[in-house]
DNA sequence: TTGAAAGCGCTAACAA
DNA sequence: TTGTTAGCGCTTTCAA
């Protein structure tokens, strides 16, 4: 069944406006080689018609597509909240729609969907996340950068580590290190010595903040007592029982650092139901800035993360020019700090 | 610049299989006119040569797309990414895309990219999200309608109320006056009288909860004190400050029916912070059961939506056939018992 | 500075 | 059951 062809060609305009179809292509493609006055003729006759370009047909063609495919693990939490939104904002602003979908973490899936993005002839697509570091990675990385610069398009990698070594994959990320550092720096200069670490193996984004953590005790010339570093939970729940263990242990700490905010509140909520004082006895620490950070109790000191600036970079980095020089980017972390930090008891 | 055309075409396949292009297109529509063993020789070759469709070439030439476009007020909050993911779900599962965008609650916005969904030829556009109603409301959706059946595509309407008068907008909905009529059932059968509900103004899914706060009253043959209707707040920080004022002006109540979760959790702060015992001395009870819901303190007595559900329901919508009978689908909710209800004091 | 002509990869009458 | 013939709406050489 044929529908309604009610839509506006660019051969309509073309004829209201007396010129060929080339013409009309050129003065929407802003190709500055048409005499002005012809182009404010095609312009004003294109508005007056209300016409549209049919993308598909513009891609068919050779024309360049402006959607950008957004690939995340899921679609949950404040840093995907943020992100997403900072895509989408950016991508408004220019025009561009964002196709989106899901990995759930799986690398087969995350192949195929990339490949479907491609076929798309998405402008670009944007990969997500903390990513499990194995061998394999670099190489899944680079074979998707390849495919997608075979068909003019781009892999831009968001909160990732970047492939400094391939010059045709783009990069937005925070700076982990920094962030690690920073909140160990804060937690040494209140005078703590024994910080307890709760972090997660094998993401990118936890060893970065736990190098961070070395990091800055190696600065302060401290030692790091490896009983401290608590790995392997992910979740809130996870980490309460750790912290709970570690305490029960008789594990000795007067702070803790937790790698993400969802640890944090686990740690927050094991440390009270030990009726341990927060942050009178035992200071508390997360990574992220979530919204939900400052609500609390006590209100979490932590370390901002950028996730919308880094989402609207990302956009940028998917629409802007090919030869963009700066196609790495690393965005500034922040310190910020409530009422969960405190120097240690004095004893 | 030309890129390299590495694709693989129908025609390749065509010609690799020994047939002409119309073939190669029938059998991979699935049009049972082929012979079968012609199918199985042209499969074998398509999936040998690693052939995919050019999706901007199908929908070009007629075909029908299988992208569905999703615009929502926020890419943030528990109901959005349960609902995302559900659409997204469905969706990976019969290999379509989504493209996804927000709308602000600005009505301009909307119709904006509806347009833009429709000159992308989604194969179907959710709206999804609580909606102001207003005169325009009906207007505007009738609007939407027509402009994407009209290019044989269709409006889906999740979550918001359905345009029954029309044929060609179909709809999604989880009930929400059953949702408040259970809430306050299970609150009047716990014996209290005299409950408030902090609820929010002009907006669908509220006004309906509300209406089933008054019908489970009307049932129980109880009158309705309208000064325990406090309205006016979306945030839980208003809530807080509504249900403050409420105490310290000394109104009489024993429970309180928030309409969402998040309501809920501002009164129970105000609760708290007054020195109330939950739920000794007042219930409380929200709608939605978000995910933190069961974490709260006490655990949220509350209604579950299901939101993922109506996110499946939503795509298949988009995805099913066009002369698919039930149009207007309404998911069943699901009163969550937890314990932050109780019986009211016996003074 | 502009137009004519040739596709991009696919679908869909219409024939055969 | 299959092939032939036209396009879908756009971009882009190549000429003028």
């Amino acid at each position: 069944m044929k529908h309604t062809r009610s839509a506006i060609t660019l051969d309509d305009v073309a004829r209201h406006a007396g010129v060929s179809a080339s013409t009309v292509s050129r003065v929407l493609a802003g190709k500055n080689v048409v005499r002005s006055s012809t182009v404010l003729r095609v312009q004003e006759t294109a508005r007056r018609l209300g016409y549209v370009v049919n993308p598909h047909a513009r891609v068919l063609a050779g024309g360049t597509s402006t959607t950008i495919g957004f690939l995340v693990r899921a679609m949950f939490g404040p840093a995907f909240s943020a992100l997403a939104s900072g895509v989408e904002a950016e991508a408004a602003e220019r025009g561009s729609l964002i196709m989106i979908s899901t990995t759930r973490g799986d690398p087969d899936r995350e192949a195929e969907l990339v490949k479907m993005m491609r076929d798309q002839r998405a402008a670009a697509v944007i990969l997500v996340g903390e990513a499990h570091i194995d061998d394999a990675y670099e190489l899944r990385m680079a074979t998707y950068a390849d495919a997608l610069t075979a068909v003019g398009s781009r892999l831009v990698l968001a909160g990732r580590p970047p492939l400094t070594s391939r010059p045709n994959v783009a990069s937005v990320q925070y700076d982990n290190v920094a962030a690690g550092h920073v909140a160990t720096q804060h937690l040494l200069e209140l005078g703590h010595r024994r910080i307890l670490c709760a972090t997660v193996t094998g993401m990118s984004t936890s060893s970065e903040r736990l190098a961070g953590y070395r990091a800055a005790h190696a600065e302060a010339g401290l030692p790091v007592d490896d009983d401290l570093i608590l790995e392997g939970s992910s979740t809130a729940e996870g980490t309460e029982d750790l912290v709970s263990r570690a305490l029960s242990a008789g594990l000795n700490f007067t702070a803790v650092l937790a790698i993400t905010d969802v640890l944090a509140t686990g740690a927050l909520r094991a440390l009270r139901r030990a009726g341990v004082e927060i942050p009178d006895a035992v200071s508390v620490t997360g990574i992220d800035d979530d919204p939900t950070a400052a609500d609390l109790d006590p209100a979490l000191t932590t370390v901002r993360i950028p996730f919308e600036e880094v989402g609207r970079v990302a956009a940028k980095l998917c629409l802007g020019h090919r030869q963009s020089t700066d196609l790495h980017r690393v965005l500034p972390i922040e310190l910020v700090v409530r009422h969960s930090t405190a120097s240690p008891p004095t004893t």
